[in-house]
DNA sequence: ATCAATCGGACCGATTTGGTCCGATTAAGC
DNA sequence: GCTTAATCGGACCAAATCGGTCCGATTGAT
């Protein structure tokens, strides 16, 4: 019941990219010695985050990242899904069967609770999270 | 961003033994035929369950397993827990220092989705599961 | 006191995760 | 047009956790 630690970094790192979206382009190592990250580990991440096009990617020399979509549009749930695929706390949430199938009642309870987690991280916007300890 | 098949499994296995709630006890043997699980797993999981004060469990012969509390008073959540250990999606929400401590503007956030989840689980007692596929 | 049936904990293999490294690609500069 | 330099992208490897199996300790009935 716990994010990858992959996730968490994600979230911190896209956190991080956000504030550099006005000053236009940054680089995977400029996010790991903000974050500090090692930069393999960013460099990591944003190759999963660009395939999953939230952030956009520019090679060669002065290249760099950039943010695909408005900060408001990149919610956590985004960034989660992107590191670590579809939300789903369980293997029947995405269709495989369970081996207890034929009289399993729990089954039809885990979409609910499933939903009910993807709407908490989907309520959550990069935009909020770049306030800096303003709710702590 | 997955539940552990354990925990899963625990919860099939909850909701079978509320079954023998009235019938009195029942055993590891007899939940694992019920439920399809191998009989080493849930002695595993009785185990857990036990020492997390959800089962009682009466040694020797002719002993065997019965609810702790009434069905309507374990939720979801409890049975997680006593599988998992406590429900926490990212190290700092436990406490523990993440390496971005001095500007982490992340970190004031991950308890309200924790808890958002955790409100989830705990929604759905163990009478709920138990009608089988009334809601599907 | 013996026996039988149960739970409880310890051991081992497998899968996933996290970290590191090197090569392919691209744009700028000469 | 070529060289150079800086970047992303994918492949490789070690570590931790998870899942499964087994055997021993404990307890109640006979």
């Amino acid at each position: 019941m716990r994010l990858s630690n992959l996730a968490d970094y994600a979230v911190v790192a896209m956190c991080a990219a956000s504030r550099h979206c006005g000053g236009g382009k940054t680089s995977a190592a400029e996010l790991a010695a903000e974050t500090g990250l090692p930069v393999p580990t960013v460099q990591k991440l944003v190759s999963k985050l660009s395939a999953a096009g939230l952030l956009r990617s520019t090679r060669g020399a002065g290249g760099g990242l950039q943010l695909a979509r408005p900060a408001a549009a990149i919610t956590v749930a985004d960034i989660v899904e992107a590191v670590e695929g579809p939300i789903a706390l369980t293997a029947c949430v995405e269709g495989a069967d369970c081996l207890v199938e034929h009289d399993c009642s729990v089954k039809p309870h885990w979409p609910v609770v499933n939903e009910a987690l993807r709407g908490a991280l989907a309520a959550i916007p990069l935009t909020q999270l770049a306030r800096t300890r303003e709710i702590a």
